[in-house]
DNA sequence: TGTACATCAGTGAACGCGCGTTCACTGATGTAC
DNA sequence: TGTACATCAGTGAACGCGCGTTCACTGATGTAC
């Protein structure tokens, strides 16, 4: 009667049976839904344990407060993006990739990923702003990709003629970052600029990154 | 007795005595302070009122309810950027400059803008997403300074080498508004990249932008 | 295998707080004659 | 120039709604003997 191991949850109350487990499960799973489509401050507690068919007394004894909820779900969110990245950026994996192969698959996942949670990640994007242990934990979260990103490109170094490679790569990855945030999760910049499906967003500010870098763009 | 003319604020009862016009004022003030200081959502009306040193029932005899006092600082907002980018992005005050030395300071002013009135436009920026006539009125704005900048820059276009230099400018622009917005409303993707002071971040996105257009950075 | 008891889990009505909005009232300004 | 009246402007206590949180209670599960 072992409880799945829930990492890093330490604002969740620990269930003792699986019972609570299922019911904290299902309040998770309803929160991320019903604040993906709403946003955190329009999701009451009571829609959110409707949803998840559970009660109010029945979240509170999982968590200290609403905010809480949220915390719970952003380190939920934390752990699956820093595991996919290890999954996805290994040296292996990438045996073969230029720069540019490396980027256009990198940046590409990344907008899907952006579409599928686009809600979910513009509510954290807000709260971070105001919430310090929030944004330690997001902070962790970019480093972690950023590294590992930065180290499959620093190995394909000779590709790329920029001054300082590493401080190129770095602030690069930001204005991807920057890129998604604002035009995925804020809609922003769109009609203003050329309104571009995902692919072609994903071609173009693929391409940005790779003039920023000085790399000589490979059509393979 | 000419009441000052207060451009496209139709959700704002017109004042009809200087007095009432005096109030708005302060209340429009008193209202942009605390809104970039706590966001929109934490700024009661009662402590908006207190700091304009006026009351509830002066606030509600102007808007018709609390948004419309958000809509009112956007088209405040709006009108000034535009009235500015008019001003400063005329052809003949660029004469003999180059497509580098126009970005430099464009980026340079909008940095220094956005760090100005940073918790305004995140304010902005979040009401954006939901609320269509504020989306609009933003785009109309964006859409507006895109406009001006692309002119400037369409003019030095045997500078740029890109393929499609007009919608290079556009995606390039775009890019750059997303780093202002992520970077300094949101203050993201700081530690996980570099952290660096305004003056450097400008200058590290131009070189970004100049890239991009495959613009030769000139040194004078 | 059965019974008693302790602990865990869940329920939802009730409470209370914050805040947007209303409204009855007072004061100020402008206008008609 | 003065008075009466209408309209504009401002005041702040009171109302009501939504929502986070509590709590007294019921039900389920596990354990001891």
């Amino acid at each position: 009667m072992v409880i799945k191991e829930e990492p890093d949850l330490h604002w969740v109350r620990p269930p003792q049976q699986l019972r609570s487990q299922a019911t904290l499960d299902r309040i998770l799973d309803a929160a991320e839904r019903l604040v993906a489509e709403k946003g955190f401050e329009d999701s009451p507690v009571s829609e959110i344990v409707r949803r998840a068919e559970s009660s109010v007394g029945a979240f509170y004894a999982r968590f200290e407060d609403k905010q809480a909820l949220l915390h719970a779900l952003s380190a939920r969110f934390v752990e699956q993006a820093m595991a996919t990245a290890d999954m996805a950026l290994t040296r292996e994996r990438w045996e073969d990739a230029s720069v540019s192969n490396v980027l256009q698959e990198v940046v590409r996942f990344l907008v899907s990923i952006y579409r599928e949670k686009a809600g979910l990640i513009r509510a954290f994007v807000i709260q971070n702003h105001s919430d310090l242990d929030f944004r330690e934990r997001q902070d962790r979260m970019y480093v972690y990709v950023h590294s590992r990103v930065t180290e499959l490109l620093l190995e394909r170094v000779d590709e790329i003629h920029a001054p300082d490679p590493e401080r190129a790569i770095r602030f690069g990855l930001m204005i991807v970052f920057s890129a998604l945030e604002s035009v995925m999760l804020f809609g922003e910049h769109q009609s203003g600029a050329l309104v571009l499906s995902d692919d072609d967003f994903a071609t173009e500010i693929t391409r940005v990154y790779l003039a920023y870098l000085g790399v000589t763009e490979t059509n393979d």
